[in-house]
DNA sequence: TGACATTTGTTTGTATATCGCACAAAATGA
DNA sequence: TCATTTTGTGCGATATACAAACAAATGTCA
């Protein structure tokens, strides 16, 4: 099944669909019916209807008889990560901290696959239309985490994984065109943040520096947002860039 | 295999194995070797190994050839419910509103079979000695969030849930005596409010409500912690109590 | 140190469970 | 009503679980 090195009997097949069926949950709507969730997972519908039903049996989900719906219970898989991985916890008061100072929100942020991945946040007010919280994914090659994680990457590895991505023009400033965010990653590098002006979201400004660790590897991105009519660019490199600096080097000189 | 209703044929094992895989790292160490999965699982090491293997070749997991740990990507199961489901979002700004009128942190949870889960949350400082996020949870027989849930199952539903709970003493203030939980639940509900003054933890105290649809059930909880230095409990009565009833109102309002 | 016991990871054989297909039944809509 | 979509269900082919055996690593003690 996998295209890795393992084998095929060291794979479980209904283990693995059932994690996407989980995920096809993910985008848009709550409830599904099993030919929905068979139509958006690609899968067979009888393996589905199979999945769902061992996702209510295990209280995982509700099912009315016609729809299922996921419970709050299936925090507990995001949470096994949360709570077992020292990063996310060290990084929230870090992060409360920078929201506090700058009335807005701030964010940390790794890579997965093409796109941003949250794990930790601090929200003082909602900036963006949509609901951003740990386990949240945003396109990387138009946020300004995304281009502190792609640079980190160099050209070739930024290349590849924007090449795999479905570069689209969220407002009329976002960069779709590969080469010119290959350049805005140079100039990331070499300031050492990446600032993001409504690429992503009319209204929406945003700023990000690298989190290294010992060896300066680039293990994550923080971040701080805020709409555009309470920040203007020059604000957000003179008040909160430095903010944002400090923040990343006490959490690197934490991480021991 | 369960104990439902539902036909054997109906449940998928080996996806119900593989949950409690990733449930296994959610107490304690992020680094468990296959013999430890098994050992906390109860399932068979084979099983266990190739529910790693699985998951590694997803890529919701590393494996370094003796530790597996999970990676941030597991997160995308969880936001799978965040996302989908109004009520947590809906939630957010609301607590971050509590959270900076009382300067203290302020959560929103829901019953899980004995515990409280956490669905939102909004923290101005860390209170507590744990990180807590959504998908954390705390025993409800000794939290103020818990015990307005309790209080909503009505004196057998609760008296139901704390016989399924191993009922210790945190502190030595905790409430271990099933009659004696059982009759502060009473005052819980004509008071419309718990407090906890340190029974889950020395030095922290918080105080509930109840957030209700239109139909007057309890759908969730809604709480405001701090440290006991930091307020006193005719504090929480007199100066937080309003603004979580306040809080607890606009969000059944729109509830629509 | 070296022999022995324990633990761990991996493999194998076999009974059993699961998958995906094809079809039946039920629901939905024109 | 009929057409369409959705859900439920046997069935043969295949995949998986379990137990047991094995190999490798680790720990223990004289």
């Amino acid at each position: 099944m996998g295209d890795g090195a393992v084998k095929e009997t060291d794979f479980v097949n209904g283990f693995a669909k059932g994690l996407r069926v989980i995920e096809a949950f993910g985008e848009g709507d709550r409830r599904l019916s099993i030919a929905d969730v068979a139509k958006k997972t690609g899968l067979d519908r009888a393996t589905v209807r199979r999945s769902l039903l061992t996702l209510a049996e295990l209280q995982y989900a509700d099912y009315d008889g016609k729809f299922f719906t996921l419970t709050p219970r299936i925090l507990r898989l995001g949470h096994a990560y949360l709570s077992a991985t020292p990063l996310p916890a060290l990084l929230q008061p870090h992060l409360d901290l920078l929201a506090e100072k700058t009335g807005q929100s701030s964010s940390a942020s790794v890579l997965d696959g093409t796109q941003v991945l949250y794990i930790a946040r601090a929200s003082q007010r909602r900036v963006m239309s949509i609901n951003l919280n740990p386990g949240s994914r945003l396109p990387a090659y138009c946020s300004s985490m995304g281009r502190i994680l792609l640079a980190a990457l160099g050209d070739d590895g930024a290349r590849d994984v924007l090449a795999r991505t479905d570069l689209h023009a969220n407002t009329d400033r976002t960069l779709t065109d590969i080469d010119a965010i290959i350049a805005e990653l140079g100039r990331v590098r070499q300031l050492g943040y990446a600032i993001i002006d409504q690429e992503l979201e009319l209204g929406l400004r945003s700023i990000a520096v690298p989190l290294k660790n010992r060896r300066g590897e680039t293990i994550a991105a923080l971040n701080v947002g805020a709409p555009a009519a309470h920040m203007s660019l020059t604000q957000l490199v003179e008040h909160v860039l430095p903010l944002l600096r400090q923040a990343a080097e006490n959490i690197s000189l934490s991480l021991g």
